[in-house]
DNA sequence: GTCTATACATAGATAGAC
DNA sequence: GTCTATCTATGTATAGAC
């Protein structure tokens, strides 16, 4: 469903009713819990086809590059158009995960799949970079992988915080800085 | 009162109801009411006396040491010991800023100053620093600042997400190699 | 399989007695 | 100022007709 996306990103999990989002969608009460069998199943139903969605857009716009290092640079500096058209809402699995406090709950379990998920892509285009030239021979690709993990996830609540790109600008230029 | 900010701070803000507070502090409902006039103001007198409560803590525990340097990394590695005691609940100001989704209310302003104010302690330290030695004396203190805060934030969202303090160990060496 | 109607709990907040 | 009782809206979910 598309009004789940929307109403569930932008407005929370928590402040998002089951009344709302079927009200929104145009179909009967009933209907959708036959579709659906709780709210939960919903938002498991919501992160999945959102990381599909992600990791699909990532992939396609990083393939779309040739130059490792624009590679590199391109998935952080990404994120700069997109906290802006989406209103500075940030992460959406992030932010489910903050809402869901159970860490051993279904959500948080998908959150944690989509972090490893965007930590392979990640991993790819820094394992590209470090084979493509010598002078990137002397990094450690993990740790890389892990600081480009945490700036971005810090630069996104950043700019959530301040309702401003700032965070992710400053990101892309410690992004570079890392592998110098 | 205690019980606001153990439930706002372990459940969240949106799944801490008013009736629980109200139960659990062993006050009336009206007696509540005659005290804070609404949910969103309890909310900011709760996030007002965490700001002073950890502001105070960690301005604390920089005024033990002396080492520039060490002051510089205690920040951030003391937010490891925090994770494991709280839980790994994380960064209550972020927390709350993702469950409120309007930005210009008074709850978001109040995470926005609580930021300000934590970064005006982070550039103290790093000032500090770059004045005690030669070899510190190239760094941009304002970059130093912002990659601090980006990558605090970013550690303590990961590290909810992973339930460990992996991403905190890697934001301490993150931290070491940003002065290097 | 889609609908209307409704159940039952909890949300935030207030009236009015003491 | 503190209490009990209650209001109204909204929450998630289901029963049962068509």
């Amino acid at each position: 469903m598309k009004t789940t996306d929307e109403l569930f990103y932008s407005q929370g999990y928590h402040q998002t009713g089951i009344n709302q989002i079927i009200e929104e969608s145009g179909v009967a009460k009933a209907t959708f819990y036959s579709h659906f069998k709780s709210k939960e199943d919903l938002g498991l139903e919501y992160l999945r086809a959102k990381k599909n969605h992600e990791m699909n857009a990532t992939q396609d716009m990083v393939n779309g590059i040739k130059d490792p290092y624009k590679k590199y640079m391109a998935i952080i500096k990404g994120l700069i158009p997109f906290m802006e058209e989406s209103n500075f809402r940030g992460c959406g699995f992030s932010n489910i995960a903050v809402e869901i406090t159970e860490p051993k709950s279904p959500i948080r379990k998908e959150v944690k799949f989509h972090d490893e998920v965007f930590r392979s892509l990640i991993r790819d285009v820094v394992q590209e970079l470090v084979y493509s030239d010598k002078r990137y021979k002397h990094l450690n690709v993990e740790e890389i992988v892990d600081m480009y993990y945490i700036i971005t996830e810090g630069a996104l609540i950043a700019s959530r915080n301040y309702n401003d790109t700032w965070p992710l600008k400053k990101a892309v230029i410690a992004l570079e800085k890392l592998i110098q």
